[in-house]
DNA sequence: TATGAGATCAACT
DNA sequence: GTTGATCTCATAC
């Protein structure tokens, strides 16, 4: 049976949470998948939202771990995050691509495509899938609407450069599953350089 | 394959 | 007024 992933999983570095959060299953109201690719954002870092200190958009990651950060991206878009490490440490892990598993007719509807490979490829397009928006900033994770359930141990993990972002562009703190097809952009070693 | 514009919101200068 | 943890569509090479 799966584990499902609580609390105390997310009160841990944000690094260790990435790359264990590869391969487990993320679902919203049933619909969702395999967690291909995040990206780790700790609050030291120039990149993270909450470098800056605490606004009303990012109170959420300076509350306990285990929480949903839900933000809107380039006035447009929503993404997800999960809140980690300790209150206060407002660290999170942003979800950028998941592969399909459950409800994947849901997902075709809301997106209006076919190729299952970009129903979630992009932390915009795995909102979008899901239907999560701002309404749901600040739920925990454990609970519905949300349901996360570990994977396999000892899935092969790729790290790279994050993407899409000008601040601290060169930290290698993208984590992906090797070789998925589902993943927003190709990590390096996948195209074996 | 690659580059560019537009959509449109929160935070910051 | 500008920028950004984005995506889609259009046009150009």
């Amino acid at each position: 049976m799966p584990r499902p992933l609580r609390s105390p999983f997310f009160a841990r570095d944000v690094h260790a949470v990435a790359r264990d959060l590869i391969g487990a299953t993320f679902l919203f109201k049933g619909v969702g998948g395999r967690i291909v690719e995040v990206e780790a954002y700790h609050h030291t870092d120039p990149a993270a939202h909450s470098y800056n200190g605490r606004t009303p958009r990012n109170a959420v990651m300076f509350g306990p771990p285990g929480y949903a950060y839900v933000y809107r991206s380039y006035g447009i878009h929503w993404c997800v995050n999960f809140v980690c490490e300790g209150e206060g440490s407002a660290s999170a892990v942003l979800i950028r691509a998941i592969e399909p598993t459950e409800g994947i007719a849901a997902m075709r509807r809301r997106r209006r495509l076919k190729d299952e490979r970009l129903l979630c490829a992009g932390p915009g397009r795995v909102c979008q899938a899901l239907g999560i928006t701002g309404a749901h900033n600040g739920l925990a994770l454990d609970t519905p609407p949300f349901a996360l359930m570990a994977g396999e141990e000892d899935v092969p993990v790729a790290i790279g450069p994050r993407i899409g972002i000008t601040k601290a562009a060169d930290l290698p703190w993208r984590y992906g599953l090797k070789g998925s097809l589902f993943v927003s952009k190709p990590f390096r070693t996948q195209a074996g350089r």
